[in-house]
DNA sequence: AAAATAAAAGAGTTTTTTGTCTTTTATTGC
DNA sequence: GCAATAAAAGACAAAAAACTCTTTTATTTT
C-alpha cells in the first residue's frame, strides 16, 4: 500500500508526537529504536520531512526533532502525499496512465470507491491523536 | 496497490479472457500488444500463471493462451494472491511484522476495514465478467 | 574559544523490481 | 521427417527502492 519509506515517515511522526507531548525533543537515535527501524534511513526520510515543514528540528546539544502545533494537527494523509505522492489516493488500480472516469479501466468505478474510503480515513486522521493509545498500551509502534 | 507485475497480469487476464470468449487462443505478441506491456515480461508473468494453473497455454502453431471454464471464474482475489501473495489483505499498513488484534499497531482497525472491503471486491469479481464492457468500448485495457 | 552533541548533507552500496535477450522445447502442418 | 510457430526457460541488464557510511554544519555547554 504505502512504500517502506512511508511506513517508517509515519511510524517515526507518531513516535516523535508522542514522546514530546510535553514539550522536549526526540533524537533520531531514539526514533530509531522506538519504532525499530535502520537510523540513517530514519534519519533521512526526517530530514526531508523536516524540508517540508511538516516536523520540526533543531541541532546541538538539547537538539532534537519534534512537531509543532501546526504539525500535531496534520492528518495521515498529508504525511503520505509528502513521502509517496497522491498516487496513492488517484493512481489507477492496474497501472494505466490514462485511467479517468471517461477512459477507464475495467475495475476503475469499483477502485475509485475504495481509495476514497482510504483517502477519507487517512484525512480525518490526525498524526497527533494516537498518544493515549500508545501510553496505554494499546497500541505498538514496532516489532 | 498491487506490483507492476500483478497490474499487468491482471490486464493479461482480462484481454485474454476477452480474446478467447469463442474457444480459440491468443499468443503472448497479440497480448503484449493488447494491454501494451514489454513481451518478455508478460510472458513470464503469464508463465508462471501457468504453472499454478490460472491460465492455460499451448505451444507450437495454433498455441497460444486461453482460459478454461474454471479459470474463467476465478476472482481477481485468486490472481493477486498467485502473484502478490496476501500481504495485500492482511499485511500490516505501517509495516509491522507483528501486528494483530492483540498488537497492533495504531491504524490496524482503520486499515483491516478498508483492506476487507477491498477483498471483498476482488474476491466477488470474476476475470471472466469485463468481456461486455470492453466490447462495448466502456472499458479499456491500455494507455 | 574549545569540546561535545546532534541534525544535515552527500556519496556510496545492496537488494528488489522491472524489463530484455537468447536458447530450448513442444507442437503443428506440410 | 522438416520447417515453421509459439511457449518455456534461463541468464542478464537497468532502474528504483531500501539502506549505510562519512563528512559537514549548527548549536550548546563549559
Amino acid at each position: 500500500m504505502f512504500s517502506k519509506t512511508c511506513e517508517y515517515a509515519i511510524r517515526a511522526v507518531i513516535f516523535i508526537a508522542q514522546q514530546t507531548r510535553e514539550g522536549g525533543r526526540v533524537s533520531i537515535k531514539d526514533v530509531a529504536r522506538g519504532i525499530n527501524s535502520p537510523e540513517h534511513f530514519i534519519a533521512k526520510i526526517l530530514q526531508e520531512l523536516s524540508r517540508k515543514g511538516l516536523v520540526q528540528s533543531a541541532k546541538g546539544p538539547t537538539g532534537g526533532f519534534y512537531l509543532d502545533h501546526a504539525s500535531l494537527q496534520q492528518s495521515l494523509a498529508d504525511f503520505v502525499r509528502a513521502i509517496d505522492g497522491d498516487r496513492v489516493f488517484s493512481g489507477c488500480g492496474l497501472g494505466l496512465k490514462q485511467c479517468s472516469e471517461s477512459h477507464p479501466c475495467p475495475i476503475h468505478h469499483q477502485f475509485k470507491s475504495i481509495r476514497n474510503q482510504l483517502m477519507v480515513m487517512l484525512e480525518s486522521t490526525q498524526i497527533g491523536g494516537f498518544t493515549r493509545e500508545l501510553e496505554a498500551k494499546m497500541a505498538f509502534l514496532k516489532q
